[in-house]
DNA sequence: CCTATTTAATAAGCTAAGGTTATTATATGC
DNA sequence: GCATATAATAACCTTAGCTTATTAAATAGG
């Protein structure tokens, strides 16, 4: 009975929520968000950058991004430092806590890729992430 | 400063939202969200079985389904009568009303498969979608 | 046949992931 | 030195789901 089966739009909405369910079952380390997870992923790799800087990165609002690091300050595992060129912006680091949340981060990046290769076979996962890319590319100057 | 580049699952959220966009702003026909229209589609695919099946097709929670049939009843596209087999449930109809909607649906699926078509090169778009099918299924069983 | 369990729909309220608009404070260009 | 632009964010909205509990009806077992 599985149908839509040429609708791109339901079926990424579709493994969207599958991926999301995926990696929220497998992060311990306390909870953190997919988009939190994704934020503090970019935090370590972008440390010391504004956070429009960040939102830009990430292409999601300011006030999103804002919000996101909220979060994650929340629980300790970013600082704001005045940006000493700038008074009005933040520099964002990286606290010492982050670190085992990103090795978890990695940890359940590594199983999504296992699992994708399981279910493609491994030549095709690099094709199809890079297809999947151009996608999205595609689809971001409208 | 494109990064992330090895992970599925952030990769899939954004193309989700840059989906949604695409479908929202190219829907005429008044308001529909795309969950709105995926189960109007799947309505005019199963027409007259009851919410729970449909609920099932779609994988998605009863009450969820419920609520999506709320929507598509106040906007007159869809009606729930009585199934004189079981008085708890409803049989899912189309009004008149959906038919033009339903051809809106159809038109922005094309524009997208166009889309598709544009970015990925003909041959690839049914190999990616195959592929993304298979990805899915396999994470539905966890 | 009648009680126990299951099932269909849904009310109430939550979560995740965004977005817009408006405000404040600071930088910067002319 | 003033007008404009920019960084962060408060307040609120939207989309798309979820869980839990309730009511009414169907069905299975003794």
């Amino acid at each position: 009975m599985s149908e839509q089966h040429d609708n791109l739009a339901f079926l990424i909405a579709d493994t969207n929520r599958l991926i999301r369910q995926f990696f929220q079952q497998r992060l311990r380390c306390g909870p953190l968000t997919l988009a939190q997870a994704r934020a503090l992923f970019y935090v370590s790799r972008f440390e010391g950058v504004k956070q429009v800087e960040l939102a830009d990165a990430l292409e999601i609002q300011p006030m999103t991004m804002a919000r996101l690091l909220d979060q994650l300050s929340d629980q300790q595992l970013i600082e704001r430092v005045q940006d000493p060129n700038d008074r009005r912006a933040y520099q964002i680091f990286l606290t010492a806590a982050a670190a085992p949340h990103l090795e978890e981060i990695e940890r359940v990046s590594a199983l999504m890729r296992e699992q994708m290769r399981n279910t493609l076979g491994a030549e095709q996962v690099n094709h199809f992430m890079t297809t999947l890319m151009r996608l999205r590319d595609g689809l971001l100057d409208d």
